[in-house]
DNA sequence: CCGACATTTGACCAACTGGTCAAACTCACG
DNA sequence: CGTGAGTTTGACCAGTTGGTCAAATGTCGG
């Protein structure tokens, strides 16, 4: 393992292609599925050298997923609280969309992740990533009590954009499948604005 | 592996027995997480006795598949075209939460394999699923013709449905953390009736 | 209670996998 | 250049895993 001092050019440029290479792998794979092996392939690098990067197999996975935790959290904490509440909303559905068409390797890791049980993110989940979804909520209910948007379950509602923009990407496969030769992309944004802004226009 | 006259008694308990074990064990690692040990286990065998039943890893895997797709799209089959159209969706929409709720074992089975490209479930997924989902579009234009539910793309509402009801079992970790103490599936049949209500009431 | 067939098991194997290590090689820098 | 730190590698290891097999045991109709 490299010393802690400044890491060398070399360490950057590796240490790069190995996370990147782990992405690919991981995410096709999942945790389990994938080999210490692939990854160092995938990365230009026999296994041994990998393992002199990353302590293990283990390693080199949680450190890609904090490292893209960040990114992938991003679009949310682009909300304005004091934009327009319809926009901000059909803003953010429309940048979690990009994301599932631009990211879907990012999208499937968490997937596969959170689908077996998140036993590496739990602890994550349950801090962070909540304090984000509270401050979420407080600004849904702010727009709900003005009466700028419909009064609807605000978790649910985040919910529902989390699942609809990122069906895209984890079942790529189906959906392209039972959408051929038709891109799905086009259509979901359509869709989902409609959606979005149907269900929570004012009531009068 | 047993001839295939009529199954014995022993046999058709020990071949339900393995198929209930691999669900669970399947659905909890994915494929390759999963050993055939902890299957065997599982069942109450030992791991060469298993393998008398069927005769490999895959083929458990593959025998659970089949025996569990069609269940799983019953709640689609169940849609009546005569029927009155809010009513047939909103009633759709409730079985398959109920499902998720109630089975959300096999939903993170075909979620894991789907995930990961679906390698053992495509050509499935092109005929027999694409003919159902073909179907299924036409009743839908069929209502939208009619104007008596807004006219959306048929099949991004058909996945709407399968990626928001199913976001509850294969993503319970997280909804779960981000929930309690509320009860997420409670909240989420009155929100999702509320979502479709809105968005697929006939635009005057 | 016997014989044939079904079922179960312990011992075993080959392939794979995560990880180690000492030796070899490369690079930056004086 | 040369030298010391940084980097790479081949050989190796121990544990796991999917699968085999012959022998042992259980079951059931006659």
């Amino acid at each position: 393992m490299p010393k802690d001092r400044s890491p060398t050019r070399i360490q950057k440029r590796n240490r790069a292609n190995i996370l990147e290479a782990a992405l690919e792998v991981f995410s096709q794979n999942g945790f389990r599925g994938a080999t210490v092996d692939q990854v160092a392939t995938a990365a230009g690098l026999s296994k041994p050298n990998l393992l002199y990067y990353f302590p293990s197999k283990e390693a080199i996975f949680t450190a890609l997923l904090s490292e893209l935790l960040d990114t992938w959290l991003d679009p949310l904490r682009e909300i304005d609280p004091t934009g327009d509440p319809m926009e901000e909303i059909l803003a953010y559905v429309q940048r979690k969309l990009q994301m599932s068409q631009d990211m879907p390797r990012e999208s499937r890791l968490f997937a596969n992740e959170i689908v077996q049980g998140a036993p590496r993110m739990i602890d994550t989940l349950s801090t962070d990533l909540r304090a984000l979804v509270d401050d979420t909520e407080t600004v849904f209910l702010g727009w709900m009590d003005a009466g700028r948007i419909a009064r609807v379950h605000p978790r649910h509602l985040l919910f529902s954009i989390w699942s609809l923009t990122q069906h895209y990407a984890d079942f790529e496969v189906q959906v392209r499948t039972l959408m051929t030769p038709e891109d799905p992309f086009d259509g979901a944004a359509v869709f989902l604005e409609t959606l979005y802004r149907r269900m929570l226009a004012p009531q009068s």
